[in-house]
DNA sequence: GAAGCGTGGCG
DNA sequence: TCGCCAAGCTT
């Protein structure tokens, strides 16, 4: 076992946030609505959301038996509301090929809608106590600096990265998946993209980054996507409009949410393309 | 492999 | 203020 196994399962132990998908008892569904949700979303904003989603639809079967657009709603303003379709799209999966449980097989999950390689791990670990490589944005960035030195990874996961990260996996299956989520914590809270507290770390005597002087990132420039303006900001107005909205609504009404025609039209077509939107006749739109 | 896909909080 | 960031997936 590498010496940074047994700190960080203890800094772990010691500083865990209690999250309800973590709770003793927790359904391997309140598991996996989590891990859609936490796709790109801080935690602080999934919480209120996880809890009225599983209060709402406490299996699989039971968003399965809504409606699409009902998910969407649901779903709220935490962003990429496709993950929203894709959840209820694997709920429908779940509950017609797989007897309405959550599936415990990596390669199982990782065929339903919305889930690739890090959820499938993510889940099979987290739910069912499995063992495998979780590689999310903490883990890399952790392990990167730790072990490899660099500031930040690269852009797409490496067969280095991916080595690193089984050799340092525990051997025992439930330890592999507590292991796992410890350096999530890690990175979520100590070893921070930014400002990381490196003071507050329970292996930065080891750390290869921290012992080099913590040397600035050197390499390609990382993108920031742009927003305001975008296709993607303009959807998020369209979107919003039906979400609020009881049932249908006419078209001037979504007109009134944003001024660029061309752009206007160009992201409804999208949306209806996405399945986030769909044409109630008489001119008017409404959530699927 | 790069681009596209939401949203809000923080320094 | 506004750039940067937050448990990725799909095409």
């Amino acid at each position: 076992m590498s010496e940074l196994v047994e700190p960080i399962l203890d800094w772990y132990d010691a500083h865990a946030r209690d999250l309800p998908w973590r709770r003793e008892g927790a359904s391997a569904w309140s598991v996996m609505v989590s891990e859609f949700m936490l796709q790109q979303t801080p935690v602080v904003r999934v919480l209120p959301v996880h809890e009225a989603w599983l209060e709402r639809w406490p299996t699989p079967a039971d968003l399965a038996a809504e409606s699409s657009g009902e998910a969407v709603r649901a779903w709220g303003r935490l962003g990429y509301p496709r993950r929203a379709l894709r959840l209820h799209a694997a709920a429908v999966a779940i509950v017609e090929e797989h007897a309405g449980v959550v599936p415990d097989s990596y390669d199982v999950l990782l065929a339903l809608p919305g889930v690739g390689d890090y959820t499938a791990a993510a889940i099979a670990s987290f739910a069912y106590r499995q063992r495998h490589v979780v590689l999310d944005t903490n883990v890399r960035r952790v392990l990167g600096r730790t072990v490899s030195g660099v500031e930040f990874p690269a852009r797409s996961v490496t067969k280095a990265e991916r080595l690193v990260a089984a050799e340092l996996l525990p051997a025992d299956a439930p330890t592999a998946a507590t292991w796992s989520v410890a350096v999530m914590e890690l990175g979520a809270l100590v070893c921070t993209a930014d400002r990381p507290r490196c003071e507050s770390c329970p292996v930065v005597t080891l750390c290869a980054w921290h012992g080099a002087g913590r040397p600035a990132y050197d390499g390609p420039a990382r993108t920031v996507q742009t927003y305001a303006g975008t296709d993607r900001q303009c959807r998020g107005r369209l979107l919003a409009v039906l979400r609020d909205a009881p049932g249908s609504v006419p078209k001037t009404q979504l007109d009134a949410a944003w001024d660029l025609a061309d752009q206007r039209e160009r992201c409804l077509a999208s949306l209806l393309a996405d399945g986030l939107v769909v044409e109630a006749g008489d001119g008017r739109y409404a959530l699927p």
